[in-house]
DNA sequence: CGTGAAAGGTCGAAAAA
DNA sequence: TTTTTCGACCTTTCACG
C-alpha cells in the first residue's frame, strides 16, 4: 500500500521553536527569534518563507477578544439539513458573520455550527432562521475551560527518521 | 437601570480597519497600515497599543495548517461530567494537547470539547479515557465549510452614538 | 547558512492641531 | 488628547561567500 499520499512536512527543533515564538507573538522580529534558536535573522526568513510555500503555516493573524467586542453569547447548533437544502444553505451560512465555524459531522445532526451573538434573543433569531433548513438542537456555552488553542503538538511531529 | 456593566470599548472606522489589516497579515508594518488609513505610523502604533491596553486586541498568532501537520481527524465530543469528577476533570483534560477547546455547556451533556488527532485510533483512545468521567456522545468532522473566523463584526461595533 | 551594506521600519520626544 | 514630524536606532532584504 502505498503511503506517500500521507506524508506531510517535516519541521525540525528549529522550526518548531520559530513555530512556537510566532504563535506567541506573530509580531516578533526575525532578530529575536534568531537569537532564541542560535541564529541569523535571515536564515529564520528563510525558514519562514519555506513554511508558508509548503503551507505548513498559512499566516499571522490576531487574537481578538469577543467579550470585549459585546459578543457575550456563544453557542454549538446541530442542524439536520437535507441533502436537497445544502446548495441552498451553503452560501447561506457563509453570508452569517456570526458563524465562527461550521462542520459537517456525522450522527444524528448533519452540520454542527459554532456561533457568536450579543444577545440571546440575536441567538434565537438566528435558530428560528434555520429552522427552514431542519431540524436544530442548541447548546449555549456558559463558561470555557480551555481556550482556543491552535497550537500543534511537539511530539507529534517526529516523523520519516529515515531519509529518502 | 444602569447600563454601565455592560458597556465594551468603542472603536472607530480606522480601528477596525487597523484590525482587518492586522487579521489578514499580523505582519504587516505600521507604515503600510498608515497609508491605508491616511496616518502616521506612529499613531498606529499609538492606536495597536491601546487596543492590545484595553483588551478588545490580546495579541499576535499564527494560521497553522493542522492538516499540514498530519492532524487529520476533528471531532467534537459531548461528554456528561457528574459535578464531584470535575475538580478531577479540569486539570486533565488541559493537560491533553489534542484538546483544541473545551466548552461548559446546557443540555444533556455537559461538556462539548473540540480536539484533533492523527488517526481515528488515537480519538477512539482519548474516548476511551474520557469514559472515567461520564457518557460521551462523539462526532467526527468530515468537512468543513465555514473555517474558524476571529473576525470582529463591523456591523455590531456601533454603540454610544452619544457621547457622555 | 552567515555577512555586511543599503533600504526600510519603528520608537520616543517635542511640537502642532 | 491625539496626531505629526523628525532623528536615532533597529530590522529586514539581498548579493555574495
Amino acid at each position: 500500500m502505498e503511503k506517500k499520499e500521507m506524508i506531510y512536512y517535516r519541521l525540525d527543533e528549529v522550526d518548531e521553536k520559530i513555530l512556537a515564538m510566532l504563535q506567541d507573538n506573530a509580531r516578533v522580529s526575525l532578530k529575536d527569534i534568531g537569537a532564541e534558536v542560535s541564529m541569523s535573522p535571515t536564515a529564520v526568513g528563510t525558514r519562514i518563507d519555506r513554511m508558508l510555500a509548503e503551507g505548513v503555516l498559512e499566516g499571522f493573524t490576531t487574537k481578538l477578544n469577543p467579550e470585549a467586542m459585546g459578543h457575550y453569547i456563544k453557542a454549538f447548533i446541530n442542524l439536520e439539513v437535507s441533502p436537497e437544502q445544502k446548495a441552498e444553505f451553503y452560501p447561506y451560512i457563509d453570508s452569517v458573520l456570526n458563524v465562527v465555524e461550521c462542520n459537517c459531522v456525522t450522527g444524528d445532526y448533519s452540520m454542527l455550527i459554532e456561533v457568536r451573538f450579543k444577545t440571546t434573543a440575536d441567538l434565537d433569531h438566528f435558530v428560528g432562521e434555520l429552522q427552514r433548513f431542519g431540524k436544530t438542537k442548541t447548546q449555549i456555552v456558559f463558561s470555557t475551560n480551555v481556550k482556543h488553542r491552535c497550537r500543534y503538538w511537539k511530539n507529534d511531529l517526529h516523523h520519516d527518521e529515515e531519509k529518502k
